[in-house]
DNA sequence: TATTGTTATACTCTATAACTATA
DNA sequence: TATAGTTATAGAGTATAACAATA
């Protein structure tokens, strides 16, 4: 243990007898080792790549679990709510509401089945399929700006990384099993 | 690495000759393009080191938040509450709840400023600092947990990428401004 | 008896407004 | 007037238990 990377030195609590505590810039806090932890850099670049997707997504009022959803019951129709709670690791009762809202809006269908009158088979309505393909640009475009800022090749580099971590380190969780 | 990565029993959906579909097995499920959304993987990734990150940290009950508060104050003694709060991205209102708790526990302390009443210079305790020392070696053990799935190289090639991509996609949200 | 979708509920995180006591 | 810490509150996201209908 220990490797303690880069020991800045602490730059001195510069206080001023009166206010003005630092010219104009940004607080002279030493992060310490926190940038070198990969759980926190991953909250970090979570919440910056999802902020930039919100944004993105904004004028659909689209969240990241809402495109999910879609977009694996595009690959996938007539999958069971269970089926994507599964996939997804969305617990079964917080998909409900979810899918109430997608409904409720035109994207999305809960047809029945006549084979198993317990379970509902989910469809993309045409106005579903049709944001799809709208929001695949906006998807394709927020790709490409992390692309500029850590090139095509890192963007790929990272994707592998990141498996390499979500498959060893958390199988995820099992899912939706309760109980 | 991946020990047989435990596979639960996961009772085959067994289901009459009914919908065919497929076989038992794993959900038949086609995740699409997910995979390959940065926004989706950097979820994933930081749920399952975060999950693994608890586990460490379970019997100490320090969850990520309050490891980095503790961390900052550490390496910046003396830190206000408003510093913290802008160094980590955390609310100044948010943050209140959670040094009363360091403080109950009696990890870390408010002292009064003399030149500024309205504001407190935060310190660890010798206990605080006691139980950082602990939790360093969880966290390193943590960190090699992950390097023994992608690598020592891979570790450092994953927080390099994700500092460019927080650096240029997110900046940080400027924290607590509010009003 | 087990499973699907559902409701109700609770707990954590996060976000905003407004208050106090200082400055 | 502005700032530091605080309170209260609301909203997401996520977690579990239990129920009805169906298998």
């Amino acid at each position: 243990m220990s490797k303690t990377a880069n020991v800045r030195p602490k730059r001195a609590v510069r206080r001023p007898d009166a206010s003005a505590g630092i010219d104009r810039g940004v607080a002279p806090v030493d992060l310490g080792v926190l940038p070198d932890l990969v759980g926190y850099m991953l909250r970090r670049a979570q919440l910056a790549v999802f902020q930039d997707f919100w944004r993105a997504f904004e004028a659909h009022d689209i969240r990241p679990a809402q495109y999910a959803v879609l977009l694996i019951i595009e690959r996938n129709p007539g999958l069971r709510q269970s089926q994507v709670s599964a996939a997804l690791n969305i617990k079964r009762a917080n998909l409900v509401a979810l899918l109430d809202s997608l409904e409720r809006r035109g994207f999305a269908k809960r047809v029945p089945v006549a084979t198993d009158r317990r379970s509902y088979a989910l469809h993309l309505t045409d106005g579903g399929a049709a944001l799809l393909k709208k929001l695949g640009e906006l998807s394709a475009a927020h790709e490409q700006r992390i692309s500029a800022t850590i090139g095509e090749t890192g963007r790929k580099e990272l994707l592998r990384l990141l498996h390499g971590v979500v498959q060893a380190v958390g199988p995820s969780t099992t899912d939706d099993d309760e109980s």
